[in-house]
DNA sequence: CGCGCGCTCGGG
DNA sequence: CCGAGCGCGCGA
């Protein structure tokens, strides 16, 4: 009796998403990727069960063309996490699956290299004295021993292929890995752990809780707390993930783990090649490499036996994954924990206000690090009140006090940072004779003006528009640029300090996998005096001559339409502030807000995370917002508005039935517009809910897989992190 | 009466 | 997802 492979068809859609059965020769085993008969043609898919028999008529049953890859795709772990993620998350399996491998291996487009080595394998005497390039050859390779093919051709020509005819030299194929960053490491240094530290390691070895938080300030050590219990795994023969948020995979991360670790590390990101990336991840899949560093995807690495997990930064928003499925990094990580039988790790200096409270209530283990290693005081923060300095007609985005101190800080010869978080040289434009703003014609959504092309762009969907002469809609030529962006910024910067050199960091300078490496490489390097950027300035890289930190708009993220928005402010400010001051000199932050009575603001410039911490869990407890209630939100977009609104009323109409059902676990539940109404030429609107720890979450998914329309999607959003 | 488009269904 | 099959609507 032949062998019946179950197939799932790498096709994500939710018609197919069933196991077919078909014959297999032996040779096809789980998780191997395969080709298969379906249909009228050929798909890929995945083995997730052989076994010897099936219910499906033998003369329909069809047979497995052939298996696509040498190996097993998937191990074990990884088909049973598919299995969840699928029903978690209501995605066809083929898309949870899709999940564990590099994209590029399923467009066929990435496979393995080898490299052709040349080695002496006969006698050399057997060459006649005449083929002096043969001979050259045999005698370079005596001396060297062997040689890659390539090279010897270009050197000795045709004599490689003589000799090997002759049979003196043997040519062997093997795999070449590549290798990003072409083996560069950091230097090699002395681990040795403060008491605090030491101390901490114990307690996350100790505890019997999966998941530990380890909350450090900024400086406190916490990422060689880290390296030692990975390493601690790796004794013992276990593999470790190491998960960070994408922005901080710096090259100078990468070689201080390299250092330690040697090849046993493999990198997992975006700026990878897709080759480099395929060969990092067949290093994990066949356990040459043993440490998984990376992003979010990360977290899917093809690792066996794990022996710990590591979410650093574990606050940050790209943790969260933002197209289906829309899976939470720490949700996997925990499931991957729990089959492994290892420790999480959770490590932040602004632990998000959720995650705070578990490890409060004693769900997770919490390890504090209230000092910083070298014992150097935090810099000081000082709040301006912008609003004295409008009054004192003051229009410039830098306030009297800020002026002064950077100043003094370039006349001191030190650096500066300047932080805004839009970029851009106005916000937008507006007529001053009707009050006109210009909309995109895709979004609605604001016009942003940049100058350096003299042109308005969309930020939601890169649209750019000419700037305009006239308003266009009463055709008044005055037009105003309100709000201030990091373009004007540097323009304001450039009249005050006209010798002083400044860079510009965001999303406009930073084109290319590299671009902010090299802007943050100028800075260090010291080629520029003051870096005026966006968020991306607040994270990662230690510039010692920083002395001073500008915040020019702390409120900006504050009144952001978001119940996060006071802890993200918290967290950025926390995070900008720490660049200030990082070697000898003593480093200051001045941040200018509209609001200096401010409770989050006043918190953030005492540094006090736990003041924070209570004043924020406090008014989610009384607005009852997370971690109190959940805000589920099902969003319904599509290109034209009737379909969308027809599909908007199905999925209301479903929903409210839940909700009549269940409506003591709702605090809200109401259909409307989504905040930003049209993005991308997309209506947008959105079935908003608030619900009760116990609320029906399982019925709401189940309810919006239920909803299809033609040309709309409908989809499940919990907590987002953006409401827009 | 014939064809075309749109919906439904099956695919192992 | 993609193609096949089929029903109904419209046009000469």
């Amino acid at each position: 009796m032949g062998m019946i492979a179950e197939v799932i068809v790498d096709i994500a859609h939710s018609d197919v998403d069933k196991i077919f059965d078909y014959s297999c020769d032996p040779d096809i085993g789980e998780g191997m990727r395969v080709a298969v008969p379906f249909g009228k043609g050929t798909a890929a898919g995945f083995v997730v069960r052989v076994k010897d028999a099936t219910d499906y008529p033998a003369e329909k049953l069809k047979k497995i063309y052939r298996a696509v890859d040498k190996f097993p795709a998937l191990g074990r772990e990884c088909l049973s996490l598919a299995q969840k993620i699928a029903a978690r998350y209501r995605v066809p399996l083929a898309l949870s699956l899709r999940l564990f491998l590099p994209a590029e291996m399923r467009t066929g487009k990435v496979s393995e290299v080898y490299t052709t080595f040349a080695r002496l394998t006969g006698d050399p005497r057997e060459i006649p004295p005449r083929a002096k390039a043969q001979l050259a050859l045999a005698a370079y390779l005596e001396e060297h021993g062997e040689a890659e093919a390539a090279a010897l051709r270009k050197q000795f020509g045709a004599a490689v292929n003589a000799l090997e005819a002759r049979g003196v030299i043997t040519l062997e194929k093997r795999r070449r890995r590549r290798d990003p960053y072409g083996g560069q490491e950091g230097e090699r240094v002395e681990h040795l752990l403060t008491p605090a530290q030491s101390e901490a390691v114990r307690r996350i070895q100790g505890t019997d809780k999966t998941v530990t938080l380890l909350h450090g300030v900024t400086g406190s050590g916490k990422t060689e707390i880290y390296l030692n219990l990975i390493a601690q795994q790796l004794e013992q023969g276990k593999t470790a993930l190491f998960l960070v948020p994408e922005i901080s995979l710096t090259p100078q991360m990468l070689f201080q783990l390299r250092s330690r670790f040697r090849s046993k590390v493999a990198i997992l990101h975006s700026g990878l090649s897709a080759g480099e990336r395929f060969d990092e991840w067949q290093r994990l899949r066949e356990g040459e490499a043993r440490i998984a560093v990376g992003a979010r995807s990360a977290v899917f690495a093809p690792v066996e036996n794990i022996g710990l997990i590591v979410i650093d930064e574990e606050h940050d928003g790209s943790y969260s994954s933002e197209s289906a499925p829309r899976y939470n990094t720490f949700d996997i990580a925990l499931l991957r924990a729990k089959y492994n039988g290892c420790k999480l790790v959770l490590g932040s200096a602004t632990p998000a206000v959720e995650t705070y409270r578990r490890a409060e209530e004693g769900e997770f283990e919490l390890v504090t690090l209230p000092d910083r290693i070298n014992a150097r005081p935090l810099p000081e923060v000082r709040l301006v009140d912008m609003r004295r300095d409008v009054r004192r007609g003051n229009p410039s985005p830098f306030s009297a006090l800020l002026k002064e101190r950077l100043a003094a800080c370039l006349e001191g010869g030190n650096q500066a940072i300047l932080f805004l978080n839009r970029r851009g040289y106005s916000q937008t434009v507006m007529c001053l004779d009707c009050g006109n703003v210009v909309k995109c014609e895709h979004c609605d959504v604001a016009l942003t003006y940049h100058s350096e092309e003299d042109c308005l762009k969309c930020h939601y969907c890169g649209a750019r528009y000419r700037m305009l002469e006239a308003c266009p809609a009463c055709g008044g030529k005055r037009i105003r640029y309100v709000g201030t962006g990091t373009q004007r910024v540097v323009s304001e910067l450039k009249k005050l300090y006209p010798a002083a050199r400044v860079l510009r960091m965001d999303v406009d300078t930073t084109s290319g996998k590299e671009g902010h490496f090299k802007i943050l490489k100028k800075f260090a390097s010291r080629e520029a005096d003051i870096l005026v950027g966006t968020q991306m300035v607040a994270k990662g890289h230690d510039f010692p001559a920083v002395t001073l930190v500008g915040i020019l708009d702390a409120d900006m993220s504050l009144y952001f339409p978001d119940y996060r928005s006071g802890e993200r402010t918290f967290q950025l400010i926390t995070q900008v502030a720490g660049r200030s001051g990082r070697a000898e000199e003593k480093g200051e932050v001045v941040l200018q807000t509209y609001d200096p009575e401010n409770a989050i603001l006043r918190f953030a410039a005492q540094y006090d995370y736990k003041g924070f911490y209570r004043h924020e869990i406090s008014m989610r407890a009384a607005t009852m917002f997370p971690p109190y209630a959940k805000i589920v939100r099902v969003m319904v977009t599509g290109e034209n508005e009737q379909e969308t609104l027809a599909c908007l009323k199905e999925a209301y109409v479903a929903l409210s039935e839940i909700y009549n059902t269940h409506a003591d676990k709702f605090l809200f539940f109401n259909r409307m517009h989504a905040p930003v109404k049209r993005i991308q030429n997309k209506f947008r609107y959105q079935v908003l809910m608030r619900l009760l720890p116990g609320g029906p979450l399982k019925e709401i998914y189940d309810a919006v897989a239920v909803v299809k329309h033609k040309n709309v999607l409908c989809y499940v959003e919990e907590n987002p992190s953006n409401l827009s």
